[in-house]
DNA sequence: CGGACAAGCTGA
DNA sequence: CAGCTTGTCCGG
């Protein structure tokens, strides 16, 4: 058995008794004494052993008398899922112990429910997409790009006629309606985490968040996974497994298909699965919002955020929501006069000018939180003009400019998310209520999006746009069809252009060989190390010894990188892009997690990030 | 991880 | 040298 401890990633043997016990299998979850403790954890081996004999399983001599388990506490994730613990620990340099508990039910599970294995009816259209399905089935994993508007139900239902289905979707709300619908269907459906007992026991369709790729689905014929582009999908904990590379080694160690759904093809989804199955161009077109740009080179920079054409459409749509995925009352002072940027006192960071509590406008620290008020410490002008207008207070314009109230929504949370015009960070993108409800969704400044400092940026960007398109009015009789207005400075930019012609392939081409020349994913596999043995660990992977190592430290502060050959014969080079933080590439998931795995584990705090979602 | 045990430090 | 902290080892 393998114990449910942290830090102690070993197997140990213990007796079932009754020997041949049915209740003690491959996955069962037990409890046992170990160095006088109690512990729970997983039966990952199950090998007769005749106690008579010479020795145990291992064939070591002298063996000592085995213990019996302490305690069966019941049903745990099938034999496969042990395998595929192996596998993902490996994979995310993690360890399994900690994937056999998402793989596990939260509470012990004694008894099973009834197998519930009614398939939905089968769905009889549309033609195009049924065909398109059987296309991406065909080859395993396979992509289907689904454009963002639509109803992937039936997609799901097709699927499920092959027999139980795994579908494994981005957020718990997705996940309930899912499950709903399906059943209305009239499909045995499991949702996770709450079912888990139902799944276990069969189900026709198993649905769930990230943690259902886990998900016990016995007779597994398909695994399917919806929004596969979603970042929520990638576990943030380390190990930092994918959702969809998971789902897919699933469905190849149980020879079943793995189909990833999504609007947003991303290109390590491209590596994984090859080009996607794509439907006809007016259908792809159609199932992205109409998107109205609004090209702000020409504009006058006292407009601020609000060009003339959102002004109108501000006042004129019923329902509006703007997204400005900025938090506070400003990101960034400046001294009107001298143009210095205000920063901290005390450690030079930047400061806010957070809603005034109880000094007026006084001056924050984002990073140690000391108080000033707002003066110029270059010059003592008074005068600060913000830079980067934050969620509170573009949301005080626009309720000015709007003539009515304004809701505010950021991750922190909502006032008056009631209102007809709502204002947020892209968390205001994730309002199930708002779905097809919308006149308009407004991005105040894409440029943040298209230009931020993230590998995955562009990709990210157009699934905001996607998730957008989810939230405007179908078009209907008599009403007209909501649109997206997208401001910005780059009006030729990939991820307008495909969202405009609903064609994800635009930017998949234009992004390919900016990674393939900086050999960044899908052309290398990266991790990022942190912690105090962080850099012991990097230079034991990459074979880097003490001597060689200034040259890397020093290269890498100017180039915000330093590459690093002196790990060549290993394969694997070191970049170290901060302090405590280090970055690890190699030509191959293969080949980085062999070395991750070869390399002793050093004393101290340790993070590795296999796979990092945002570098 | 957390218990066991050994080695190191402190103060009377 | 008792009493305590800190470090290292190991678990069936």
């Amino acid at each position: 058995m393998l114990p449910a401890v942290a830090g102690l990633d070993r197997v140990f043997d213990y007796l079932v008794e009754p020997v041949g016990s049915d209740a003690v299998r491959v996955g069962t979850v037990v409890r046992v004494d170990l160095s006088g403790r109690r512990v729970g954890g997983w039966v990952v081996r199950d090998s007769p052993w005749d106690p008579s004999g010479p020795g145990g399983p291992g064939g070591e001599p002298a063996r000592r008398a085995l213990r019996p388990l302490a305690h069966v506490s019941g049903w745990g994730p099938e034999p496969e899922l042990v395998g595929l613990a192996g596998w993902a620990a490996w994979r995310w340099a993690g360890r399994r112990a900690q994937l056999l508990s998402t793989a596990s039910a939260e509470r012990a599970v004694v008894r099973l429910p009834p197998a519930q294995l009614r398939a939905p009816a089968a769905p009889t259209g549309p033609p195009e997409l049924l065909e398109a399905l059987a296309d991406a089935l065909g080859s395993s994993p396979g992509i289907l790009a689904l454009p963002p508007v639509g109803d992937p139900t039936l997609v799901v239902a097709a699927v499920a006629q092959r027999g139980p289905t795994l579908v494994v979707v981005p957020s718990a709300a997705r996940a309930a309606v899912l499950a709903g619908r399906l059943r209305r269907a009239g499909a045995g459906v499991a949702l996770l985490p709450e079912q888990w007992d139902a799944a276990r026991a069969g189900a026709a369709v198993v649905v769930g968040t990230r943690s259902a790729a886990w998900a016990p689905c016995p007779g597994l014929a398909a695994v399917v996974v919806l929004d596969a582009h979603e970042e929520t999908l990638v576990q943030e904990q380390a190990p930092t497994w994918w959702a969809s590379v998971v789902a897919a080694e699933r469905a190849r160690r149980a020879g079943v298909p793995c189909l990833l759904v999504t609007p947003v093809p991303t290109l390590d989804l491209r590596a994984l699965c090859g080009p996607p199955v794509r439907l006809s161009q007016p259908a792809e077109r159609s199932g992205w919002a109409p998107l109205d740009l609004v090209d702000r080179r020409g504009d006058d920079p006292r407009l601020g955020l609000w060009s003339e054409r959102l002004a109108r459409a501000v006042r004129d749509e019923a329902r509006v929501v703007c997204v400005l995925n900025r938090t506070g009352r400003a990101s960034l002072l400046a001294c009107g006069a001298c143009r210095a940027v205000a920063r901290c006192e005390t450690c030079g960071g930047a400061v806010v000018q957070p809603a005034a509590e109880d000094e007026v406008g006084a001056l924050v620290c984002r990073r140690c939180g000391t108080r000033r008020p707002p003066v110029c410490q270059e010059c003592h002008s008074t005068r600060l003009r913000r830079l980067r207008p934050g969620v509170a207070r573009a949301a005080e314009e626009l309720a000015a400019l709007a003539g009515r109230p304004v809701g505010e929504v950021t991750a922190a949370g909502a006032t008056e998310a009631g209102a007809p015009v709502l204002i947020g960070t892209e968390a205001v993108l994730h309002r199930a209520e708002l779905v097809g409800a919308v006149d308009l969704v407004a991005f105040l400044d894409f440029d943040q999006e298209l230009l931020a400092p993230r590998l995955r940026a562009g990709e990210e960007a157009l699934a905001l746009l996607a998730r957008a398109s989810r939230l405007v009015r179908p078009a209907a009789r008599g009403a007209r069809r909501g649109r997206l207005l997208v401001q910005t400075r780059l009006p030729d930019h990939e991820v307008i252009a495909s969202a405009r012609r609903g064609d994800p392939g635009l930017l998949a081409e234009a992004e390919e060989p900016t990674r393939r020349a900086l050999r960044l994913p899908p052309h290398s596999a990266l991790a990022v190390l942190s912690g105090q043995g962080a850099e012991d660990f990097g230079k034991a992977v990459a074979g880097v010894g003490a001597g060689e190592w200034g040259a890397v430290v020093a290269g890498a502060g100017a180039q915000g990188a330093g590459a690093h050959g002196a790990g060549a014969h290993s394969g694997i080079e070191l970049l170290a892009p901060g302090e405590e933080r280090f970055v690890l590439r190699a030509r191959s998931a293969e080949e980085l997690c062999d070395a991750l795995a070869k390399a002793p584990r050093p004393v101290g705090r340790l993070r590795v990030e296999v796979d990092p979602a945002r570098i």
